[in-house]
DNA sequence: ATACCGACCTGTCAGC
DNA sequence: TGCTGACAGGTCGGTA
């Protein structure tokens, strides 16, 4: 499900929501490939630690953990630990009152200070939940803030498509399916194009496309996420304002030619033969 | 080192 | 209605 922009919403919600806030107790599923950490290691560090802060690192949603008699300054050699949850294609993090109906797929659940749960809810599990001391930095760049020089210098000699190197999360972190085909549109690049071989003034604009329809994404709460925090939760509407993405044979928003769909590095991509060079 | 490709899972939807 | 196959927004590990 979630790239950037619906990380970025979730995160903000469940810390609206938790932040302050201690773990009681936590349950997890018998489901293994749901964790990076073991279930026993994640009950371990999350039982007792307060949530300080809940915020996205690429497509990661990062909770600061810290301990009681512990403070947010972390001393030497007691750092506050982190509890990471990758939604992968799938994942829902919900919090939920606790008389709510768990839903299908759930595979963790932590009870909370202040009377509700917070609970990881992954049908296809490709979502991951670890727990670790040092800070998590995230595979690559941060796109939202990488500067124009250093944006140019990832894709320098590299003969991928520029397409498929967008998605390459060890060179920038949350930027994923929809998003690359979007930001390819607007800055006018064919998806195939070799990396390498833009020029500068296209990995500019392509820069600054990027920024724009990730910022535009995370104010409109992105992509068709719904339901992602709780009842009240609002769904993200970004999906209106897809230029490209899921609408092949429909008229460009700009000229009119049908949108294309090919295939690049195994991914389903969407662009305009027209307005895309 | 880089790049491609299948595997990991379940749900949904189109087509027959 | 029910079955089958294609497809889904992500990542990882093996192979070339």
């Amino acid at each position: 499900m979630p790239e950037l922009p619906e990380v970025e919403t979730v995160a903000n919600g469940v810390h609206q929501r938790v932040h302050g806030q201690t773990i009681v107790s936590v349950w997890t599923s018998n489901k293994p490939q749901t964790f990076k950490s073991s279930p026993e290691e994640i009950a371990e560090v999350l039982t007792g630690a307060r949530i300080d802060r809940v915020h996205r690192v690429g497509k990661t949603i990062v909770a600061d953990l810290s301990r009681k008699g512990g403070t947010k300054s972390a001393r030497p050699g007691s750092p506050g630990a982190q509890f990471l949850v990758h939604l992968g294609m799938t994942g829902r993090l919900l919090v939920s009152s606790p008389e709510t109906e768990v839903p299908a797929h759930t595979h963790a659940i932590l009870t909370l200070s202040g009377g509700k749960e917070l609970r990881f809810v992954d049908a296809r599990r490709f979502g991951r939940l670890s727990v670790t001391t040092e800070v998590y930095g995230g595979p690559g760049q941060e796109p939202l803030t990488i500067s124009n020089e250093d944006f140019i210098a990832l894709f320098r000699n590299r003969k991928t498509p520029i397409k498929a190197a967008l998605l390459n999360q060890s060179l920038l972190h949350g930027v994923g399916n929809i998003y690359a085909d979007e930001a390819l549109f607007h800055a006018g690049i064919r998806p195939r194009r070799q990396a390498g071989r833009l020029t500068r003034d296209e990995l500019m604009r392509l820069r600054a496309a990027l920024v724009k329809v990730l910022k535009h994404a995370i104010k409109l709460g992105g992509s068709s996420v719904s339901d992602y925090v709780d009842a009240e939760g609002v769904a993200g509407f970004f999906q209106l304002h897809h230029r490209v993405y899921s609408r092949t044979g429909q008229p460009c928003r700009t000229c009119t030619t049908p949108i294309e769909r090919i295939v690049v590095g195994g991914r389903s991509t969407h662009f305009c033969p027209t307005c895309q060079k």
